[in-house]
DNA sequence: GGTATATGTAAACGGTGTTGACCTGTCAAA
DNA sequence: TTTGACAGGTCAACACCGTTTACATATACC
């Protein structure tokens, strides 16, 4: 009845083997996602193109929406970009980036999704994978009153901008001068961290 | 071989014929994606809802996006939101209804496709509407120098906000208060409004 | 009356994500 | 050496989706 130590299955096989196998579905998913979208790829695709029979996807990895969470996990571009550099220059690295995607740059995986964005399963787990890894650790980095606020209030104006680039391909904002862009980016960014307790100028 | 100038078929019938079995899909379609969210509902759910053959929704609407596409046309609420007061009053108008949404007011219809965004579907059928019904009339409206980039930034906020309170429910920024938070939204507003012309304050 | 035509019906199509029953090969214990 | 347990892999099916096609029905015009 013991459980042994290694389990009780043979010998990995040439280029098989649970962690093989995991790998393999990782990579060709996340490649998969990356050229053709969250959507537009079906699980029978990822399982064909990793040379993997389809029921291992849901095995392993439960669902096509836990694929993508454990890529996204494996991802973590949101913390890196809060703490990737001197805390005074925050905002500017966000807005930076925020005006990069305009211009189609950043992760390829990351710009397929933004792509895509589209089905429920997408949406829930990337919207998780959003609150768990920018807003929440942004709230945290933050570290001051109303730090929760200023961290949402960030996120909507990112999220805001991504979401018009997909709309109307952001040719609108790009047709503008790139540098003044990131300055009024970088401005509304401000605004949203700006303290609530600072009346207006205008008042008493 | 002509076609007649009123079409051939039947006397309606007691509760039937095209403009009739058309209305009764489309009223079932809105209350369904009202209560359950579009994803949610299949085209046989609202079929059986309106008391009708399936086949129908793709012979009056060509596809379920096409049904919501019909429903949104009809709904109205960007263009009023633009047009629905004075221009001076622009902004503050769309804080207040961007602060409102938070609060869970708002069209019931449209809390149900915040709540339920998803699909490519709805993503494409919603971003197209949102780009011509809001954005383009928007950056019509305000008539000046480099009005596209000044609507996208707005709408930007808009959606931002949109998702933020869908992603985290929007808890943290309920948590705030209502007015100072009205009035944070109001300045993120206007600066997507400010004059590129006008240089940074601190600058010569 | 005959027929064209608009309306409604039924059943299927190809696709999706997912699941359960079934092999198969290897190790540990008997 | 035989046996049994079991991880890993396979296959065929399930239930559902949006959509389409072939067919039935009933009216209004000629």
């Amino acid at each position: 009845m013991e459980r042994p130590e290694v389990a009780g299955g043979g010998a990995p096989a040439p280029g098989r083997g649970r962690e093989a196998t995991r790998e393999r579905i990782l990579t060709s998913a996340k490649e998969l996602f990356t050229s053709e979208g969250f959507g537009s790829v079906s699980s029978r695709m990822i399982a064909s193109h990793a040379g993997v029979n389809v029921a291992l996807i849901n095995r392993y990895f439960g669902s096509k929406a836990g694929l993508l969470t454990e890529i996204l996990r494996e991802d973590g571009v949101f913390p890196r970009l809060i703490t990737e550099g001197p805390p005074e220059l925050l905002t500017r690295r966000l807005a930076e980036h925020i005006v990069s995607r305009l211009y189609g740059e950043g992760t390829l995986l990351q710009r397929a999704l933004d792509h895509s964005a589209g089905d429920p399963d997408l949406q829930s787990v990337y919207q998780g994978r959003l609150k768990t890894a920018f807003i929440e650790p942004l709230a945290v980095y933050l570290d001051r009153e109303n730090s929760r606020v200023h961290a949402s209030l960030i996120a909507a104006v990112m999220l805001g901008m991504g979401r018009v680039r997909r709309i109307e391909g952001g040719d609108a904002l790009r047709a503008h001068d790139r540098e003044q862009l990131t300055e009024r980016v970088l401005a509304l960014l401000e605004l949203c961290l700006a303290d609530f307790g600072a009346p207006d100028p205008d008042d008493p």
